[in-house]
RNA sequence: GGAGAGGUGCUGGAGUGGUUGAACAGGGCUGCCUGCUAAGCAGUUGUACUGGCAACGGUACCGGGGGUUCGAAUCCCCCCCUCUCCGCCA
């Protein structure tokens, strides 16, 4: 979410900014709302005031035993007054905040313009490809004949995009999440959580998922309760609501948790194996950062990410995503994509953003500077899925009929 | 699932319809004072939105949302959460 006095004194750079995005955003239309809002707002408030001068006067009079009835007539006039007016402030409070929070980030000035991946900048490489003397076999086909990956009965328990892990293959799934999350505490320094996997309504909302991607969702029926798309979710909205001190800053959070993702409207993409599933473990980092240093932070933390692949020996580059290629609620992304011999091709594996204030101001985060101004605090945080288990290049139909596309074909 | 108790400011904790944005205490901050145990004295100390060049105002907020009333932290209804007991299931 952004601040509307922000966008207001800010006009043709944001528009210009968010139409590099390749989307259509009613700036206008929510600043029109704004005006309106002020206007009646101002009426009411001005009401309220005379009320509660009117109603105070009322108290003194009585307690000297005069009759009010006629004062008391009035200021019932003057209520309900404000009620219907209220409900003018709620319609248009309403309509303020639709446009608001479909409103996505607005990309860094560092961000190529661009419409969809193939805009994307390769920033630098790590490794070499392996070479084989033979066709190399992908995941699915090496899983099945090792015996490891048995997607036939993941299929019977639950249906496709689901995968089911056995023997040496659930072993080196353990062992993978294990390894990340040893580096990432001991040598990055993160602190390890394990949040709840499930969330509710506000907290997807803090992080930009709701109102625009419900449809992306699984949701309990009949409870407020939302399936996790990703440890994003409940590990920035540790914080939701609450004040941080500025000298604590920044905050770094380790999540391994399982994700699940409808994967509405990517019917036909990416069927086949491990790479688009409902389900999929992912191992989450996520810093809460003093705005000055968040583009430095963004840096460290994917250079933490790229240090697993180094690690693993796995070739892989960095690429930063364009305007028209980023997430909702990011302004910078970095993606990291690792070769895939069997495609021949880079496939991304983990994605590291900069949220700057955006899910701050929207999950209510602050924190509190040495003159004590409180302030939004940037966070960002990077997906990590393991090996073969990358989230995969996605789309998300946008709400008002603008597209997000992530890559892919 | 049933019964009861409760959710107030940075913290503890008052407050059951009218100068309560909130007593009192602690903490924090500011100033003064002081060789006696980091004490004493005084002052100050919420957030958000909004009007104004500013000075300085206004509105809202006592878990959330509705309602009653001239007026609600205080009364009524719904929801959420916490604690205790019972039941049920692991």
């Amino acid at each position: 979410m952004l601040d509307k006095n922000f966008i207001r004194e800010n006009l043709d750079l944001v528009r210009k900014r968010l139409t590099a995005r390749g989307g259509e955003y009613p700036l206008d239309e929510l600043l029109a709302a704004d005006e309106e809002w002020k206007k009646v707002i101002l009426q009411s408030e001005d009401l309220r005031r005379r009320r509660n001068e009117a109603s105070e006067a009322i108290g003194k009079l009585k307690r000297k035993g005069v009759d009010t009835s006629e004062q008391q007539a009035k200021v019932k006039e003057i209520s309900n007054e404000i009620k219907s007016l209220e409900e003018t402030v709620h319609d248009v409070e309403n309509r303020l905040n639709s446009f608001l929070h479909c409103i996505p980030n607005i990309p860094n000035a560092s961000v190529p313009v661009g419409k969809d991946e193939n805009a994307n900048q390769e920033i630098r490489r790590w490794g070499k490809a392996p070479e084989f003397d033979f066709e190399p076999l992908d995941h699915v086909d090496l899983g099945s004949n090792l015996g490891i990956l048995d997607m036939d009965r993941a299929i019977k328990i639950a249906g496709a995009r689901f995968s089911l892990l056995r023997g040496e293959g659930a072993l080196m799934e353990r062992a993978l999440i294990n390894f990340m999350l040893d580096v990432h505490t001991k040598d990055h320094g993160y602190q390890e959580v394990l949040p709840p996997f499930m969330a509710n309504s506000t907290s997807l909302f803090g992080t930009g998922n709701l109102p625009k991607f419900a449809e992306d969702l699984f949701k309990i029926e009949e409870k407020d309760f939302f399936l996790i798309p990703t440890a994003e979710v409940p590990v920035t909205n540790i914080y939701q609501g609450d004040t941080l001190d500025q000298t604590e800053l920044p905050k770094k959070f380790v999540a391994f948790t399982p994700c699940f993702r409808s994967e509405a409207g990517s019917h036909g993409k990416d069927v086949r194996g491990l790479i688009r599933l409902h389900q999929f473990n992912k191992v989450e980092l996520v810093k809460f950062s003093d705005p000055s240093v968040s583009y430095e932070e963004l840096e460290s933390l994917t250079s933490d990410a790229e240090d697993i692949l180094q690690r693993l020996g796995l070739h892989y580059r960095v690429v930063t995503l364009c305007a028209g290629d980023m997430g909702f609620a990011s302004a910078k992304t970095y993606d990291i994509e690792v070769w895939l011999p069997s495609q021949n091709r880079f496939r991304e594996i983990s994605s590291c953003s900069n949220y700057e204030a955006f899910q701050a101001r929207r999950a209510n985060i602050r924190f509190r500077n040495e003159g004590g101004k409180r302030q939004y605090r940037h966070a960002r945080r990077q997906r990590f899925g393991r090996k073969g288990r990358w989230e995969g290049p996605r789309s998300r139909a946008g709400g008002s009929g603008h597209r997000l596309p992530r890559g892919g074909k």
